[in-house]
DNA sequence: GTTGACGTACGTACAGTGTACGTGTCACTC
DNA sequence: GAGTGACACGTACACTGTACGTACGTCAAC
């Protein structure tokens, strides 16, 4: 048995998040995973709130970037933000922590070094660059948000939320109408639309208006 | 003293997630408030989790919408939005649970039914009604879910966040040189502008790829 | 070798949590 | 009266985070 140690007690934390959802965690249920005294644990970590920071420093840190500099600044956009979701696949649970706890640790600093640069060198200044950024941060974690919420804790099969077929027609026409298609959920497609969106976005800002984008192919992606 | 109700424990429950923060609720704590026994509460509530739902569809049935059919649509779009984020002043700590467990009530259709009608009369067709407003959603969640992650519990004045500006300036170049940008928060500023950004973005959407609207369904999006 | 300091694993203990269960007290219907 | 339900309440249990004291290493100085 290794000795005890930081990173073994937040990679338990993590996999105990992932088996059984964040609200079974408990320094007595990690304790007895890695099979050690409760209060062994805190000779390595002052407390549980210091713990879950540290596992969601652990999850984000863990954030795949691969970018390519020759590529068009907009795809170089997409695959960031791609990447940022893709914790919500590796680590559906934690997910909720990373995104609910501001991060106070210097690992969120990489990503935003490299959007801030994407950023700039498409053409954005400064300020310009930091408000994007802040858009996007904000569109990805209320993405995430709304997909791991599907599945919160344990996930018991009650698929029995309000339906909006339910709705009355004559008080909310289009709810009842669209019903179908607010009943499902591709979260895949649904995040690829609003990116496509945002980035269609930041390109008619940089470019000014849209007389002046001429006949510049719209970005047809397939 | 009016008799033990559930809309009373909600109310109370409120006032005691703002006056003390989400963390310090419990069921004993807001007993006390109410000048009763803790078991009292479960005659009206079936259990601390869904009182927290009954909170947040509190807190969300309290969205004041102030819709103008006479206003162009662009500028409707912006009012629904801002009036989402009021939540986020009257009720900070509330906001959270408001973002963090999703609705199961009906308290959410009417803002979702105003808004499918907004983007209808405006053009859109019903599949791209739904995925606007799912990405109007995210936008909005994830901007109210960093402006209240900022205060969280209790908020202790511990701006003794990681400082952008200590960030290595060889190794973070971008960080280090938009620092003061990075710490500068102004949430108005900051939602406003992304605000701009997305409706700008179904702006050239339906005006088509600023040239032939295919005036066809379909939207081009597999 | 002895002594001390020190880091770490551990057990106990305490205040606090959600809530299952039983008991008491009303108002109201037979 | 008896019976019925709704409701306020107290007790009890399993469980939480963690402050505190204890025991057992290893290492330095003597």
């Amino acid at each position: 048995m290794p000795p005890l140690t930081r990173a073994r007690i937040v990679a338990a934390a993590i996999e105990l998040i992932e088996r059984e959802g964040a609200d079974a965690i408990s320094m007595r249920r990690i304790a007895a995973d890695l099979g050690v005294g409760v209060m062994s644990l805190y000779n390595h970590v002052p407390s549980k709130a210091a713990l879950l920071d540290a596992v969601a420093e652990g999850v984000l840190s863990q954030i795949a970037f691969t970018d390519d500099p020759a590529a068009e600044w907009t795809e170089r956009v997409r695959i960031q933000a791609r990447a940022f979701r893709q914790i919500a696949h590796h680590y559906p649970r934690s997910t909720m922590l990373v995104v609910s706890r501001q991060l106070r640790s210097p690992a969120g600093l990489p990503p935003v070094e490299r959007a801030l640069a994407t950023l700039r060198e498409a053409g954005f200044g400064g300020a310009e660059a930091v408000q994007i950024l802040r858009t996007f941060i904000a569109y990805i974690v209320g993405s995430l948000l709304r997909e791991v919420g599907v599945a919160p804790s344990f996930a018991p099969p009650q698929r029995a939320d309000v339906h909006p077929a339910a709705a009355d027609p004559t008080l909310f026409p289009q709810v009842a109408e669209l019903a179908p298609l607010l009943e499902e959920v591709d979260h895949e497609k649904a995040f690829e639309f609003g990116l496509d969106m945002m980035i269609k976005a930041i390109e008619v800002r940089l470019a000014g208006t849209c007389a002046a984008r001429g006949a510049e192919r719209g970005g047809a992606r397939g």
